[in-house]
DNA sequence: CTTTTTTTATGAGTTAAGTCATAAGCTTAT
DNA sequence: ATAAGCTTATGACTTAACTCATAAAAAAAG
């Protein structure tokens, strides 16, 4: 999201971080920006049961735990390194100092906002239809999009079944079922395991 | 969210619209900034079988269909007027330009989206997880928190049992039978249909 | 103060996703 | 190359929410 050289200029320092490790933590506070540099992270909430909801997966240049940078309260999901991992982090008050100095930056962050609500916009909207074919298929083209601006030679779907259900909140098997039904009716491509487009 | 005064400085027009007429529709594009003025805005989706799944009411001083505005893409929801109200529009560019010069504006704004991408967040961890209990009890406790901004008087809540259904993806019949049972519990003040707190 | 409409309430039956158990197929590591 | 571990696969059973139908209670309209 934001240039690592000026992330650095401004005092910002690695931290690397080995897989399952726990970045933040869901309802504790916030004193950096979080920008992920190399890997994998996912923003995730857990319930009563233990069971995780991934809210989304982070790639790197992308920044993550940002709600609290604005409204000062906790940390509305947790991070995770899903990887081994190299993240960015930046001081809360230089965080705001970059913004206010760069207007456009500022108003380049802002769309990344409303981008992330459109997702959510678009993945409550499904989850709330109760139809697993339609929840999956809108994850499915959101990861396609998405997964466009990472890695632009990507040919096939880089999430298991169970990403998927802990994205949707679903569970494996159905998951399973309802792509292996999708494939049936020709809506998806799957070779061995893997989603194709 | 945009002090009034200024909204209409910049050229700003008042707009009336009558119960059930349609601002804007999702998937249209987008020319205006919208704050509502007066009355009670529906930002929804409308799903294959009619059904409509609202995202948020809007209430006085609330901005809504702001995405566009920033990315360019098309209205990830549509507005209904829920009742008679009376709405306030400013042209694209201008309101560009009043972010431009007034920072702490543009931060203001900011923190508002993340505050929707909380909720958006809260609202669906409890909806992928499945159970209609909790997720009423997120959509009260928010609602109650949300009302005070409005309403300082109010001691009961605003919402239908079909307006809850609405945000949860539930029926009208789950939503009666489980805010019951949480009154049984103990866990809900009910008197004559309505939630007292 | 009626009438009409909306909202809340409740029962009975259906269905689709969850649960649990088990196994085969791929990867990765030693 | 073999073992260990993760991922996909599939069947049988259970359960909780949906559906449909019907009615009482409350609110709004005339």
């Amino acid at each position: 999201m934001i240039d690592i050289d000026t992330l650095l200029a401004w005092g910002a320092a690695y931290k690397k971080v080995t897989a399952g490790e726990v970045i933040f933590r869901e309802g504790s506070n916030c004193t950096f920006y979080h920008q992920l540099v190399e890997g994998k992270v996912r923003w995730i909430n857990i319930n009563e049961e233990g069971k995780e909801f991934v809210q989304t997966f982070i790639e790197p240049g992308e920044c993550f735990g940002e709600f609290p940078l604005f409204d000062d309260e906790p940390y509305a999901a947790g991070a995770i390194a899903d990887s081994d991992a190299v993240i960015i982090r930046l001081h809360k008050p230089a965080f705001h100092q970059i913004l206010k100095e760069d207007p456009a930056l500022h108003f380049a962050f802002s769309k990344m906002l409303t981008q992330r609500l459109r997702f959510k916009f678009l993945i409550l909207k499904e989850l709330a239809n109760h139809n697993p074919e339609s929840s999956i298929s809108t994850l499915l083209k959101y990861f396609k999009e998405h997964q466009k601006n990472i890695c632009t030679k990507c040919n096939k779907l880089q999430l298991t079944r169970q990403q998927i259900a802990d994205m949707t909140g679903l569970r494996v098997e159905t998951v399973i079922r309802t792509m292996k039904n999708m494939q049936h009716k020709g809506r998806l491509q799957i070779s061995r395991g893997k989603v194709y487009y």
